[in-house]
Parts: structure tokens; C-alpha cells; sequence
DNA sequence: TGTTAGCACTCTACAAGGTTGAGTGCTAAC
DNA sequence: GTTAGCACTCAACCTTGTAGAGTGCTAACA
């Protein structure tokens, strides 16, 4: 264990390079933070807070910058958890009220607003709908040929797509499939929805086979829709501001790689537990955001996790600031959401 | 107008300064294009040209580039139209084929292609629903104190959203109220839906005021729902490859402008005439995109024009490729469309 | 024994100066 | 009208020197 005055200029370099992207030397320390010692004593220090591993330097002759590890103690022992103020809550609560009117608008300004405050990339990944469950589906009429088929869920989600209508069938026919897989589906999970069951009213319904084949074809491509989760990413050209990002291939092959939306929903989804977490740098496993961090927290309906938000960016980060404000949403974006009936 | 040779000259200038983005010196031309004649008679013609008002130069001892009038006589005169390979047309064909199930992903492709083919940002602006017509309304059922209310155009797009039921108001009340609003409303386009009718149909129904208030604003909040066009961006990480956005600064403006929709969509709808047309840096009217080039053409369904595809550069870009490209979205895009029945 | 001043050393960033090469315009000869 | 030759210009690049921030080590000090 560090103690106390290696912790305060282990603090003092991490402070003060996130905020500067400059290396930090001993005497710039001694400068700035008052800790009663001269630069030679910090160089001491210093040259143990290295043999440690938690800063490293870039030259001989270089200050210091803080390493994964030291990022970690940072995070883990030196930060004090800090709430946002009053004001830019209800900052943000405004921001919800006077811009958004429909679900979509809440993920979407959610990025914006991360984005914007933490001057990061952010991440929303929304409810799988697969956990939630099938309501019922109908068919509307549209013309001679053609019918809407709906897809509603418990939780307010509905999908739809104008589909042909299987020659031999009629609107009534089509009812009459809709009423009996409502019967035997509503209620069930989309995760609990399998071939089996749908087999299994194949068997019950006693009509023809090539029937009920399209009637399960168009099931399964709503069901399709349904499952494809959506990803909302927020403030990609923040990136540019950030010093480490002066290199003009890095930023292109980052924002390539973001543009691979479905990695990133996998990173997200790995985690299965509540609340905020931070990966640091190679703690992640993706080796695309190997020299980033990422913060994400989980947000809840009645309890329930339904999704995830995170900010990515340099290790160089305020995760002070960043991981307030994914509190903040932890806490709050369910009621938003729920605003919204979703 | 300009002789032959210096036509010959203008266009190795403006071909190579669009291969290689270096200001042409007359050497160079003489060495690369055989035009019989040496550098120093180059040299006069060049001086002409700048006269003219075709080329300029940097700086005193730089090669010359193009300028807009340059690139406008090049688009105009020297490009002779060329048409995309069989191979890259049905490389294109399979690409859809392979890639697009829902109309949306359709948008969301073309968009890759065009900015993948071209190397640029690629711009799709989706047919506006206010010049489909209303087909009907319908409310279905999710719970006690909510409904659904789903929209459905003439073209097959269908738009849904979970609303309160007004207290007072029962299930039926709701059919009725649709079933009266259907009526008088089927047919007419959303650009002929006026306040005026909505007060007519008011005026008809012996109801309640405050009832068909409400209603009234479930359609309109529909209404703006429907008319919400969208636009598709494709390739904005494509800009980074470009020599003219090496400065991060300006790459982080333009991205910035791109990122206000409506100014870009406002741009793209000025267009009313049918066919491929270029737009040559500062004869952009839009201030933000006045070193840049477009090139946008607008697509049909069922012989009428229903949106804009475009392609939005560097002036020194690619026009033939690029326009030849925008010729076959032209002819072809409405087809694909077609297939997925908007 | 922990702290500090002093010193020699290292390395980057920056500015100044020199060289190279591609380009130009002008003039005179073909 | 075309071309060779020449003097000139300017960006790009390399080299060199210097300033400044930083380091580690050692010896002296409280």
C-alpha cells in the first residue's frame, strides 16, 4: 500500500495530466500542489511511484504520466465519489423535457448529452427487446395483395412491415392464424419463444402445411426486427479534440472501428452486473480501445436491467466528472424512460 | 472559347491535379501527357489559361491547380460521359440484394455504397411522406389507459406510437372517432391535410370539444411524426483520408456542419429539376460547404421524383466517376425502392 | 535517516540557416 | 509560333544550435 504523500503526488500526476495531456516533472508538482517537499524529495518518490508501475515515462529526460495501474489506484483509492451539482441536474432534466418526444429522442439526446458534458465518445445501447415479452400481433389491412402485420410487445414496442399476403389466403385466414398464435405466444419472452413452440402450433392448427410455413416466415422476420437491439452513439467528433487524437490515422481507424456498431453492443453487454464500472486500458478486452477506457453503467425499469450506457475515451479521462454523471443516469434514465412508456 | 491545345492543357491539368491533389507544373504535363509541344510553350498557354480565369496558382513558383471555373469547363466540356462497367453495376446489384431486407436499410446502403464507390460523403435523402397520402387510421388495444395509435400512409408507411387514453374516453370512442376521421381524411395527401379540414371534421362530429381536441392532437402529433424526413449519411470517415482535410480543424468543423441534418436536407431539397447536377465550390449557396463539391441527382418512383441522392467532396474530386455513379442511382434507385414496396 | 541543494546529463521543441528541386517569367534565337 | 536558356522564387527538407524541462546521483544537512 502507497502512503500518504506517495498517493498525494501519484494524485497530483493523474489530476493534473488528464487536465493538461502534458507529462508531469517534479518540479511542476512541487509548483502547483503544496506538499511541502522540494522537487528532489518528489523525484524520489517519483522514481519509486515507477519501480511500482504506476507511472511511467516516455524519455529519460521526460515527465512522468500516469500507467493503467496508476489510473486504476485513481480510480479505486484516490477518487472521491463526487455527485453532480444541483444545477446541471436539473440542467439535464430540462434537456429531456424540451427535446424529446418520442423513446427514440430519449436514446438519442442520452448521447448527446453524454457526449457533450464529458467531451467523450458515448455509448446507448437500448433494451434488448428479446427480454421483454410478446403482446400479440395483427394483421391490418392495406390492399388487394398486400397487409401490415404488426408486432406489439408488453412493453409498448411495436413493429411493423407491409408483407404480401400468401396467394390461397385470405384477410379472414390471416385473422384467424394471428388469434391462434396469440393465443399460445402472448405473454412469452421473445427469448422463450423457440422453434419448438412454433412447431407445436404447427401440429395444433389443422391446416394445410404450406400455410402455416408463411404464416411462421413472417413471424420469424418480425421477430427478427424485434431482436435487432440499436446502438445510439453520441459526440464521435469530440474525438478530434482530444490531444491523443492529433494523428489523423488514429482517428480514422477509431471512428472505423465504431462504425462496426455490433462489436461495440458486444462489449457492452458483457456486463451482466449492476451499476458503474470503469475498464482501464488493456483491462479491455477488445484490443480496438486497448489505450482507452470505458465507463459504463446499467439503467433499470421497475427494477429490471434493460440497457446499458458508457463513455469511451482516452485513459486520459475525468472519470471523476464521466463516472458522476453515468450515476446520474444509473439513477435516473428508467424514470425518463418510463416517461415515455416504454 | 478555348482552342484545342489549351483544352488538352486544361484537362491534364485538372486530371492530375485530381489523381495526385499536387499543383501541376508545366514540365510535369509535358512529361506525363504527350501533347508534342515543350514546357515552355506549356508555359505560355498556362499563363493564358490563368488569365482566363481557369487555373491559378498557390504561390509564385507552385504548379497551378484548378479553380471553379476551371472545374465547371472541365465538368462541362472535357468530361466525356462515361457509364459504370457491367461488373461494377452488378457488384452494386448484388450488393443490394445481399444487404437490404426493410426499405430503411435500402437508404442505409446506398449510402455505404455511393461513399465507398466514390471515396466521399455520400447523402440520401429519403422521399417525403407529405407527398404520399393518408390511408387510414386505427387505434389497437395495450391496456386499460393506454392505446395505439398506428398511421398508415398510401405508400405503405406505418407509423405507430402508445398513447394515454383521455380519461372520459372508452375504446370505442376511440373507433368511432377514427372511423369518422378516416373517412373524411383518406386519400389526401399530408400536404393537403389543413388545420382548415381538421376544423371542418371538429365542426361535423357532435362530440365533445375537448374529446376531439384531443384526438385532433394525436393526429397532428402523427402528423409530425410523418412528415419528420430523414436524411442518410455515408462515409464521413472517408474525409479523413482526403489530403484537403489534413488540418483536424477543418475536419472537425465540416463534421460539425454534417451533423445539423436539416441545414444539409434544406440543400438537397432546392433541386427540382430531374437528372444529374453539379455544384461547384462557391457556387454552393451554403456557406459551409464553399470548398466543397456536390454532385446530386434525384431518383424516381413510378416516373415521379421522390428524393435526392448526392455526393458532397472536395472540388477536386472524381466527377466522372462520381457522376456516373449518380447516373445510376438515378435510373436504378426508384427500382430497388420498388422492391420493397414504399 | 530522511530531506535537500547542486551538478552533470538527456532529450524535445523550436528557430535559424543552408540546400535542393520544381516551378515560373522573360528574352533571344530558331 | 516555338523553343532553349537563364535568372529568379518559393516550399520542403535537412542540419545545427540553443533553451528549457526534466532526470539521477552525490554529498551535505537537520
Amino acid at each position: 500500500m502507497l502512503d500518504k504523500r506517495k498517493r498525494s503526488i501519484l494524485q497530483a500526476i493523474v489530476d493534473d495530466y488528464i487536465s493538461t495531456a502534458e507529462p508531469i516533472g517534479s518540479r511542476t508538482i512541487a509548483r502547483k500542489h503544496d506538499l511541502g517537499v522540494s522537487p528532489a524529495t518528489i523525484r524520489n518518490e517519483m522514481a519509486d511511484l515507477e519501480l511500482l508501475g504506476y507511472i511511467e515515462q516516455l524519455h529519460t529526460s521526460s515527465g512522468r504520466i500516469p500507467s493503467a495501474k496508476g489510473y486504476r489506484f485513481y480510480v479505486d483509492s484516490l477518487l472521491s465519489p463526487t455527485q453532480m451539482s444541483e444545477r446541471e441536474i436539473s440542467l439535464i432534466k430540462n434537456w429531456y423535457q424540451e427535446k424529446t418526444r418520442h423513446v427514440e429522442e430519449v436514446f438519442q439526446e442520452t448521447a448527446k448529452i453524454l457526449s457533450k458534458i464529458t467531451s467523450n465518445i458515448s455509448l446507448v445501447l437500448v433494451p434488448q427487446v428479446n427480454q421483454c415479452a410478446f403482446k400479440y400481433l395483427k394483421f391490418l389491412p392495406f390492399d388487394d395483395c398486400r397487409t401490415i402485420l404488426v408486432v406489439v410487445t408488453d412493453t409498448g414496442f411495436v413493429e411493423n412491415k407491409v408483407i404480401d399476403i400468401p396467394t390461397g389466403l385470405s384477410f379472414n385466414d390471416l385473422q384467424r392464424i394471428a388469434e391462434h398464435i396469440n393465443r399460445r405466444l402472448s405473454g412469452l419472452s421473445f427469448e422463450d419463444i423457440e422453434l419448438s413452440i412454433l412447431r407445436e402450433i404447427q401440429n395444433e392448427m389443422l391446416i394445410d402445411v404450406d400455410l402455416f410455413e408463411t404464416a411462421l416466415g413472417i413471424l420469424k422476420q418480425a421477430l427478427v426486427v424485434e431482436k435487432n437491439e440499436r446502438l445510439y452513439l453520441g459526440g464521435t467528433t469530440q474525438l478530434l479534440s482530444q490531444p491523443e487524437f492529433k494523428n489523423i490515422e488514429k482517428v480514422k481507424s477509431f471512428l472505423d472501428m465504431l462504425e462496426e456498431e455490433h462489436l461495440l453492443a458486444n462489449i457492452l453487454q458483457k456486463q451482466k452486473n449492476d451499476g458503474v464500472i470503469v475498464t482501464i486500458g488493456d483491462e479491455n478486452k477488445y484490443s480496438g480501445i486497448q489505450d482507452c477506457s470505458m465507463v459504463q453503467a446499467t439503467y433499470r425499469i421497475d427494477g429490471q436491467v434493460v440497457g446499458t450506457v458508457a463513455v469511451l475515451g482516452p485513459t486520459r479521462m475525468d472519470y471523476g466528472k464521466v463516472m458522476s454523471v453515468l450515476e446520474f443516469m444509473h439513477n435516473h434514465l428508467g424514470e425518463v424512460l418510463k416517461k415515455y412508456k416504454i
